[in-house]
DNA sequence: TGCTTTTCGTTCAAAAACGATCAAATTCTA
DNA sequence: TAGAATTTGATCGTTTTTGAACGAAAAGCA
């Protein structure tokens, strides 16, 4: 807990803040401002921030949590690694989404990122095997069609066989794949080879394919590969990525954007 | 959470109000302006936008819901007045479950009072098109298969033509189903045809059929039919299903428990 | 039908909340 | 430690929300 009489420190604040809402769903100005012995200012200038960030929703008088409280914490975890370049990787992403087109997006804390944007785009159609990004977007926005199929816990996706029996009736413009590894020999690749299976069909059918990797998934092999690089259209990927790929990549036809 | 003598923040409070309208089907101004404690202006306000939003329809001297009580979802189901009911019926349908069995459940409170009590058993298959189920049931116990199709926002189910895929390559051997509404001349109904569809397709293809109602669903009839009651092998209800029911039911081959 | 009561929509002024701005306070950095 | 950069709180004009008032429309009743 916070200490009394010391202010606390404005990132501090701001996740406490963060948190309040999480727990509450809403808050008024003005009880946010009691509770954390600030002024009214400084509470709004902390909500913009947080609604920047993609948190909260600010309304008249208040905000209101953007946040599930369904989140695995396991998984959280995981997408707190590189989270920034996810983050703006899943903006680059987004920009690329046009007016009434039906997108896939695969499991994985990119395709997380990326559901999050989505939520105000009632124009579109989301074809997703993740539970998470179904959950981040089933009371609002978007239409969703959820592929069937056995739920595997870790990854919260839908996998195996069956997923393919919904995936063979639809056409998607545009699929958002995350992946485990990647590298110019062995492709794509990822741990399990029921996601690998739902994966590949995806790879194949979509209209447009478009890889979000951070670059820290370059050079990692996993055990199931499940698409070459020459189904890739597009790789949104970080700074950091090394020249090898920067440069081969666009040679067999894969456009790169780093951000 | 939220503290007492402070208003309700504006959204919160029509929310409050869709819920309350949810509960009730119809309400009118002056009951809806003394519970939350604002003017009969603000109420009229607040339906005008709840209109627009296609949640209520407005008539003289109130509101009415447009949408269905039953499948709200449960975390924000205070005031469940069946809850008791339904509890006890998932426990006994609980008690016919046989070790490593495929189970189905279809969408409603009444079977995710059941997900909820298979939680540990690991040697089942659970069958849904619930979403709150599949997240129920997400982290431990059962293994989960979900149907695919189209995510049905008020019901948190998946429903429509693209479920068939999946269903159609799958065994259950026990079908509990809920359902809105039944009588003995319509049989068993619900407000969406695709949701009827799905649990048609179900109900045609299980081992055995288990229908989990309370007695306020009965004479109730919803605009689409999904089953006859020639296709159901059991219902599990509440003491105060009138005997008109309980004489009648086995007559045509429907056992009937009361608990 | 005509009359009364209730409800509705609109207008208006008060209250609450907001964003922008600026000076004071705090923290950072060289 | 001095100066720069950032953060904070107060102020003020503007916008949004709210409740009350009032005439019009709808419902109830004889």
């Amino acid at each position: 807990m916070i200490q009394e009489n010391s202010p606390a420190l404005a990132p501090q604040r701001r996740e406490h803040l963060r948190q309040m809402l999480r727990e509450g769903g809403v808050a008024r100005v003005e009880d946010l401002r009691r509770k954390l012995d600030v002024s009214v200012a400084t509470i709004r200038r902390d909500l913009e921030i947080l609604e920047e960030d993609g948190k909260v929703r600010r309304v008249h008088g208040g905000a209101v949590s953007m946040e599930s409280r369904l989140e695995e914490p396991v998984f959280e975890n995981k997408t707190n690694l590189a989270a920034k370049e996810k983050q703006r990787i899943a903006e680059e992403a987004y920009s690329l989404i046009e007016p009434d087109e039906a997108i896939y997006l695969n499991g994985g804390s990119t395709t997380l990122f990326l559901a999050r944007l989505l939520r105000e785009r009632s124009d579109l159609t989301v074809v997703t095997n993740s539970l998470q990004a179904a959950i981040e977007l089933a009371d609002s926005g978007p239409r969703v069609i959820l592929i069937g199929g056995e739920l595997r816990r870790i990854s919260q996706t839908m996998v195996g066989p069956l997923t393919s029996a919904v995936l063979a009736q639809v056409h998607v413009d545009k699929a958002f794949m995350g992946t485990m590894g990647f590298c110019l020999k062995n492709g794509l690749t990822t741990t399990d080879p029921n996601e690998a299976y739902s994966n590949e069909i995806v790879a194949e059918q979509a209209g447009q394919v478009i890889l979000l990797a951070d670059s820290n998934k370059a050079e990692k092999v996993c055990f199931a590969r499940f698409s070459d690089f020459d189904k890739i259209d597009l790789l949104i990927t970080d700074k950091n990525l090394s020249v090898e790929y920067t440069k081969s990549l666009p040679k067999i036809g894969v456009k790169v954007r780093t951000v």
